[in-house]
RNA sequence: GGAGAGGUGGCUGAGCGGUUGAAAGCACCGCACUCGAAAUGCGGCAUACGGGAAACCGUAUCGUGGGUUCGAAUCCCACCCUCUCCGCCA
């Protein structure tokens, strides 16, 4: 979210940062919006100091029993009230048109990412490790679990439908295996991430906060209550009707007709009672914030989460559809910092690194990207991937996603910090990365320590998480 | 789910329908005293938005949204959240 302020006095550069991001310049439309909001700002709190004031000699005239005086104020006041309650009305609307044209602008890429349109503008910056060669031809994650019998698409499409994955034994083991080595790994003092278990299900402003809200709601899960849903119809109807009824006063009842789509809320609107199953733990971790002003003293802020991760990866039809590398539920490490302005670039490539660690320890080939403007999250100002050798793909995966967001989501949280001289200094910098993905790091180890005869090595680091087990095998 | 209590500035905590943006304390900053420090004394110290080159002025904000009133932190309603007890539950 952009700061209005910092938009109006620079609009030039606002634009150019939009057409990185291959967007139209807005800042025509921007000051449009914005002009008019301030002017009606304007006009309501000149008939609100007339009010103000009004109302304070009435106080006075009271005391002292001035009751030709009392009465002339009387009419004043009324007479202010009645433009006040519809500048009010106005304001909130500008106010509203503002918040947003504003959520829906994606952040400016940083100066050094490269201009280009899609994923393959992205540029490698560094790459660790060799392809392993095999004297065989390997084989695909999914053919590999499902021989072992270790991995069931079918029992999991029959308890839930496409894209889950039912993992059985030691492949179960071994996934639980990758999170806690992730995890000790990051919560070792030499990475200084702390451990967090936050809840999974949050509400709609903390989607908003991140930026999954308002306009990526079709990738989200969303879930209610029976009883949220009572409550939410029955909010609805009312909500609704007056919006129809009030945009049918206003443009007429054919026009009313033509955009009750819109009016009746099938657009997204914020909503108290719904809740949301988070994509990924970026979401609980960088909402711990929101709203706090953070003592400079306690930045970066560094944390650390094992979990679940709902998509429903709508637009992704027919991608990847065969395995459980494109999956509605997937196990994530992820890594949050909470910096200052000035730790977010530092930060950023040490986060990076606290990644790729754990690539390292399992002896891994990957490469990292530095995503170009075209293919960078909505969030985000620099995003570096790692990307991961499959053998049996025959190509590299991403792995993982380390993105510094600047300013961008505290805006929107409202987090800000205190700087050593106890001042309110501005908003924190967020940055969040992969650390890894777990379950697609257990395809890459499936493919890169599987053997001739089907069966898959443990790597080395994981052996002390796998209860002696060196070897996966067939079952039975 | 039932019964009750409560949500006020960075924190603690007062608050009568009318100079209350809000007492007091803590924390913080400046000054004085001191060789220095502590202690003490004096002063300062919320945020956002709008206007202004600035000094500064205006507006809003006491959980959120409505309402009553000339005027609401204070009264009324709804909702959200927190806490206590009971019930249910992994």
């Amino acid at each position: 979210m952009f700061d209005p302020k910092w938009v109006r006095e620079n609009p030039q550069a606002f634009d150019e940062g939009l057409s990185r991001r291959k967007l139209p310049p807005l800042s025509k439309q921007f000051e449009q919006i914005d002009a008019l909001r301030r002017a009606r700002i304007r006009t309501l709190e000149i008939f609100l100091e007339k009010k103000n004031k009004a109302s304070k000699e009435i106080g006075q005239a009271r005391t002292t029993g001035n009751h030709s005086a009392l009465e002339k104020l009387m009419s004043e006041v009324a007479e202010a009230k009645e433009s006040i309650a519809r500048l009010e009305n106005e304001v909130k609307e500008s106010e509203a048109d503002l918040k947003e044209f504003l959520a829906g602008i994606p952040n400016i890429p940083a100066d050094d990412v490269p201009i280009r349109d899609d994923e393959t503008g992205n540029e490698e910056y560094r790459r660790h490790g060799e392809r392993p060669s095999l004297n065989f031809t390997p084989k695909q994650h999914f053919d590999l679990g499902e021989a072992l019998g270790l991995m069931d698409f079918e029992a999991a499409a029959k308890l839930s439908g496409a894209r889950f994955v039912v993992l059985k034994g030691a492949l179960a083991r071994m996934e639980r295996a990758l999170s806690q080595l992730f995890l000790d790994t990051h919560t070792d003092p030499k990475h200084g991430y702390t451990e967090v278990n936050p809840p999974l299900i949050v509400r709609d402003e903390v989607m908003i906060g991140t930026a999954q809200l308002p306009k990526f709601s079709a990738d989200q899960y969303r879930v209610e209550t029976e009883d949220d849903q009572i409550r939410q119809a029955y909010e609805n109807f009312e909500l609704d009707r007056n919006a129809v009824l009030d945009f049918a006063e206003k443009r007429g009842i054919e026009a009313a007709r033509a955009e009750k789509k819109e009016v009746l809320g099938f657009v997204y609107r914020p909503n108290p009672f719904r809740r949301w199953m988070i994509p990924t733990a970026e979401v609980p971790l960088t909402n711990l914030v929101r709203e706090d002003i953070v003592d400079e003293t306690k930045l970066p802020m560094r944390m650390t989460a094992n979990t679940p991760c709902f998509r429903a990866e709508a637009g992704a039809a027919g991608k990847d559809t065969r395995g459980m590398l494109r999956q509605h539920q997937f196990t994530k490490v992820e890594l949050v910092s909470i910096t200052t302005p000035e730790q977010s670039k530092d930060e950023h490539e040490r986060m990076l690194t606290c990644a790729e660690e754990v690539l390292k320890k399992l002896g891994l080939h990957y490469r990292v990207m530095t995503l170009c403007t075209g293919d960078m999250g909505f969030a985000s100002q620099k995003t570096y991937d790692i990307e991961v050798w499959m053998p049996g793909q025959n190509t590299y995966r991403e792995i993982s996603s380390c993105s510094n967001c600047g300013e961008f989501q505290a805006r929107r949280m409202n987090a800000r910090y205190r700087n050593k001289q106890g001042k309110v200094a501005g908003h924190v910098h967020t940055l969040n990365g992969s650390g890894v993905a777990v379950g697609r790091a257990l395809i890459a180890v499936m493919e890169n320590y599987q053997e001739a005869d089907g069966s898959i090595a443990v790597p080395d680091a994981l052996l002390p998480y796998m209860g002696g087990l060196k070897k996966i095998t067939k079952v039975g």
